[in-house]
RNA sequence: GGGUGCUUAGCUCAGCUGGUUCAGAGCAUCUGCCUUACAAGCAGAGGGUCGGCGGUUCGAAUCCGUCAGCACCCACCA
């Protein structure tokens, strides 16, 4: 005889079947014969720690993982890393800066130790956290993105793609990050609307002649005290005037007529500048007149480009002020925001301020760092080719997307898609394979290849170097964006790029599904399913399920300066791992975001305490051979075989929907409603009396079950009770326990069930209005004698019935219900209150009748009786006849009452 | 400035191509219960003119229009 606690203690059960599954290697997968079933996971941070975040995507692909399982896949998780370059290496770099180490002292080699010193102690610990969640990866495919072969994968494509032409080298206008000092790609730029100032400077004319011509109609000259004149230009930088090399008006302006083909001075640079003239300034902003830095801002690029205007780049890479500028020189820009106002007020070159709403764009990584346009140069990817691949699939649903709302986003991104920059001006990511060869001129020359005796080899090929070695070559300094590994995630995790063809990527791929957050959408998934097409030929997963964001019960993002993100470790502690799991599955429909409450965590704890005790009673009953079944438990065998066969459908269809959240609760109340409150209490032996035979066996291959369907959810209190069900083979879990297939549901039970509950429940009401304890028996009359059901043994048990008696005529002093059309009645002998029960009747009479009124009402319209279906029409007409027939007992009650 | 989605009980949400699954679920609330599986529980109960207005229809939470509010995404107006 087992002695289980009363209460539910998960810490003794966790640790313990995590480590029966690894040692019996159940997260193990190989190809076989049967069908795969393939998630790959987002790779988190090497360097990162487990949040909320990653509990809810972990935990939703752990459920698909395990219910795959029980369908009988061969399941694979394959876990692993991301190096996240930019990230990690400025965690380096802040760690040798409290070290007295800059990184310009450092050669690249150093460095590179350094990160990968760093990597190693901090890598990986976000992985032994998902243990703790249960998560069942295949650990002995861990994967890190700048491993061996993904790293090897790596760079083979981009040599690929240069070799096709989608790769190529530019100068270009890109996303400066000032503090990391690299470029970034457009997705990796966030907007941030910012209260600012819009200031008015005065270009003066240069060389007015001072005469003293108004203007035509319409113009706006300005002029000072002197009589000089000047323009009026609005910017939100006044820092890049030292870049400034012409300042533009649209044609067409009225306003700036005056200006046409004269030249001005820029303020306190005292720069001569031309004044062009370009439809690209909208004549309603501002004063119509456009200052422009080619150097420093994306639009006055185009303008530079297409009216050969100088270009002045007045910023260095961390942006203080370069050389190249007059004034200022070594000055960070935020500085010379601050002082050039001053000195422009000071010299009564300022118009005026105004207030403005700003948006500016900030690095992803560096939250604090507004980023720079800057010129320079960068390797991008032609990105049109791509969006052609990967376009249709996801438009025509072969790759499915959960909700679907996200296919038009998908969809505008790639129809405005723009080449994506791909360098950074970091050490920490996988070098770029291009080999720069020794010119005398500033033409740079070089070739790309996977190693440098590749480069070497090919460069000797070009006409004038046939002669150099090995050490002419320089290898460009830039390491490859982060995403460019991850884009080939789902293939070079399976050595699809090295080794195409081999038997793993044809076995695994394409994966099953992908869970991942949407705001990845671009960097992440969309650039999978180029890479996917372009490299296999097909598309990397079909289905992708958008998870929402994590908040807090106010609906706050979580954040560690709001202090609203709990740690899950803690939450694991205190709720246990199968808590903690319901408890971020009960509210997250896929892609609302959701709504964290530990209290939620509560409910799923109080769940496992009732899964827990429903087995204790079970595995408490004592067998008898010799009892027969009493009819009762025959009939709910009958009846729960029917409700979960139902359930199992009903989960069933609403995973192929990714509706994992309804699921839960279905299984939920299947467990608790069903079978806890209702099965069982059918069942349950008299006090300490045995159970017979057939009935427990139904009851545990029940439990069984439900167990089973459990699993997914509640990995652990599922794999430890199913162990107690009956004796298991070593290694066997329920982890393999093949879920069964749903049979057709047995509709007569159901609703004969539905009755018999509500008969029982009428009468428990009739016990608590009545303070009537359980253990008095009842006798309920039947006033109809055409009444069935074929489920009254389990009312009598439920109710706590002596007998249900079908009667002419009822005890005029019982207190009568109904339901359905027919009256029932419990005779309480002198307890009753007639007044009261007068008055209950009449509230319920007239209901009846307000009901039967509208009913009648829809009848009588003459275009519903001709227009709405046979079935609907016959529907309202059975009501009729209920209703009246109600109404009809409801009276004869009262009239005996009334006596 | 474009786009997408949302608004249903105190809270979080389900309600498919209009009609007995049509007003639902879980939680919370209230009233009884320490009944020998479970008080992390048991038995009951109350709560909503389905954001506003208009239209289509025999019939609208559901379809159409419009207004309001919220959320997210995209976009070079200095």
């Amino acid at each position: 005889m087992n002695t289980l606690a009363t209460k539910y203690d998960p810490k003794a059960v966790e640790d313990k079947w995590y480590k029966y599954w690894i040692d019996n290697d159940l997260f193990k997968s190989v190809p076989d014969e049967r069908e795969p079933y393939t998630i790959v996971i987002p790779p988190p941070n090497v360097t990162g720690v487990l949040h909320m975040g990653h509990m809810l995507n972990n935990t939703i692909q752990d459920i698909l993982m395990r219910r795959a399982r029980q369908e009988g896949k061969n399941a694979l998780w394959v876990p692993g890393t991301d190096h996240a370059s930019i990230a990690t290496e400025a965690k380096v770099v802040k760690r040798l800066a409290e070290q007295g180490i800059k990184k310009t002292d450092l050669t690249r080699d150093e460095f590179l130790k350094h990160a990968w010193d760093w990597t190693h102690e901090h890598g990986g610990i976000i992985l032994q956290q998902l243990r703790k969640l249960g998560a069942s990866c295949d650990w002995s495919r861990t994967a890190f993105t700048m491993d061996e072969i993904r790293s090897e994968s790596v760079l083979r494509v981009f040599v690929d793609l240069y070799e096709k032409g989608l790769i190529y080298r530019g100068l270009r206008m890109v996303n400066w990050d000032p503090k990391a000092q690299t470029a970034l790609s457009n997705e990796e730029v966030i907007y941030r609307e910012e209260k600012s100032k819009l200031y008015y400077l005065r270009y003066y004319v240069a060389d007015d002649d001072l005469s003293g011509e108004t203007g035509a109609e319409g113009e706006v000259v300005h002029r000072d005290e002197q009589g000089r004149r000047y323009a009026v230009v609005a910017t939100t930088r006044p820092e890049t005037i030292m870049g400034d090399t012409a300042m533009c008006i649209n044609p067409k302006d009225p306003k700036n007529q005056w200006l046409r083909g004269k030249k001005v001075i820029v303020p306190l640079v005292n720069r001569v500048i031309q004044v062009i003239e370009d439809r690209y300034v909208d004549i309603e902003f501002g004063t119509g007149c456009l200052k422009v830095t080619p150097a420093h801002d994306v639009n006055d690029y185009m303008l530079g480009k297409n009216h050969n205007l100088e270009t002045i780049d007045i910023f260095n890479a961390d942006a203080t002020i370069s050389d190249q500028s007059p004034l200022y020189v070594g000055m960070h820009r935020d500085e010379v925001r601050k002082v050039i106002v001053k000195d422009l007020e000071a010299a009564g070159l300022m118009e005026k301020v105004e207030d403005y709403d700003n948006k500016v764009g900030y690095s992803e990584r560096n939250s604090d760092t507004a980023v720079e346009p800057r010129l320079c140069m960068q390797w991008f990817i032609d990105m049109k080719h791509f969006a052609d691949l990967a376009l249709p699939p996801v438009m025509n649903d072969d790759i499915k997307f959960f909700p679907p709302k996200y296919k038009n986003t998908y969809r505008s991104w790639l129809e405005n898609i723009q080449d994506w920059c791909i360098s950074r001006q970091l050490w920490w990511g996988h070098r770029i394979p291009a080999y720069f060869l020794p010119t005398n001129g500033d033409e740079e020359k070089y070739v790309v290849a996977l190693t440098k005796e590749e480069a070497l080899e090919k460069a000797r090929k070009i006409e004038g170097y046939e002669n150099i070695g090995i050490d002419d070559l320089r290898q460009d300094e830039d390491a490859l964006d982060t995403w460019f590994s991850s884009w080939l995630w789902p293939i070079s995790l399976f050595d699809g790029i090295r080794n195409p063809g081999n038997e793993e990527i044809k076995y695994y791929y394409p994966t099953s599904d992908l869970v991942t957050a949407p705001d990845i959408i671009f960097f992440w998934v969309t650039r999978m399913i180029m890479a996917g097409y372009e490299y296999i030929g097909q598309m990397p997963f079909r289905n992708v399920y958008f998870t929402g964001i994590v908040r807090d019960k106010l609906g706050r993002k979580m954040s560690k300066s709001l202090g609203n993100s709990p740690d899950p470790l803690m939450l694991i502690d205190k709720f246990g791992a199968d808590g903690v799991r319901m408890g971020m599955m009960l509210s997250a429909p896929a892609g609302n975001d959701i709504l964290f409450d530990e209290a939620l965590c509560e409910q799923g704890r109080n769940f496992n305490n009732k899964i827990w005790n429903a087995f204790r009673l079970v595995k408490g009953w004592e067998v008898a051979t010799d009892i027969e079944q009493p009819e009762h438990s025959r009939l709910a065998i009958e009846w729960f075989n029917a409700q979960l066969n139902s359930t199992l459908a009903e989960v069933k269809d609403l995973f192929t929907k990714f509706r994992i959240s309804d699921a839960l609760m279905a299984i939920y109340r299947l467990f608790w409603e069903d079978f806890s409150a209702l099965y069982l209490e059918i069942v349950k032996p008299a006090y300490q009396q045995p159970i017979d035979h057939a009935t427990m066996d139904a009851t545990l291959g029940f439990f069984d079950t439900l167990l089973r369907l459990i699993h997914p959810f509640m990995p652990f209190i599922s794999e430890e009770l199913w162990q107690h069900i009956s004796e298991r083979k070593p290694g066997e879990s329920i982890m393999y326990a093949i879920l069964p297939e749903p049979k057709p549901v047995d509709e007569t039970a159901i609703k004969a069930m539905t009755e018999a509950r509500e008969i029982v429940t009428a009468v428990r009401n009739v016990r608590a209005s009545k303070n009537i304890a359980n253990k008095t028996m009842l006798e309920l009359q039947v006033a109809s004698t055409t009444w069935t059901n074929a489920y009254q043994s389990i009312i009598i048990k439920l109710a706590g019935l002596s007998t249900i008696a079908v009667v002419e005529d009822k005890d005029p002093t019982a207190a009568s219900f109904m339901v359905g059309t027919t009256e029932f009645a419990v005779p309480l002998h002198d307890n009753i209150n007639v007044a009261e029960e007068i008055e209950k009747l009449e509230k319920e009479l007239e209901y009846a009748q307000g009901f039967l009124a509208s009913v009648e009402k829809k009848l009588s319209n003459e275009r519903f009786v001709a227009n709405a279906p046979e079935a609907v029409v016959a529907a309202e007409r059975k009501k009729q006849a209920d209703a009246q027939s109600k109404i009809a007992t409801l009276q004869e009650t009262l009239a005996a009452l009334r006596k």
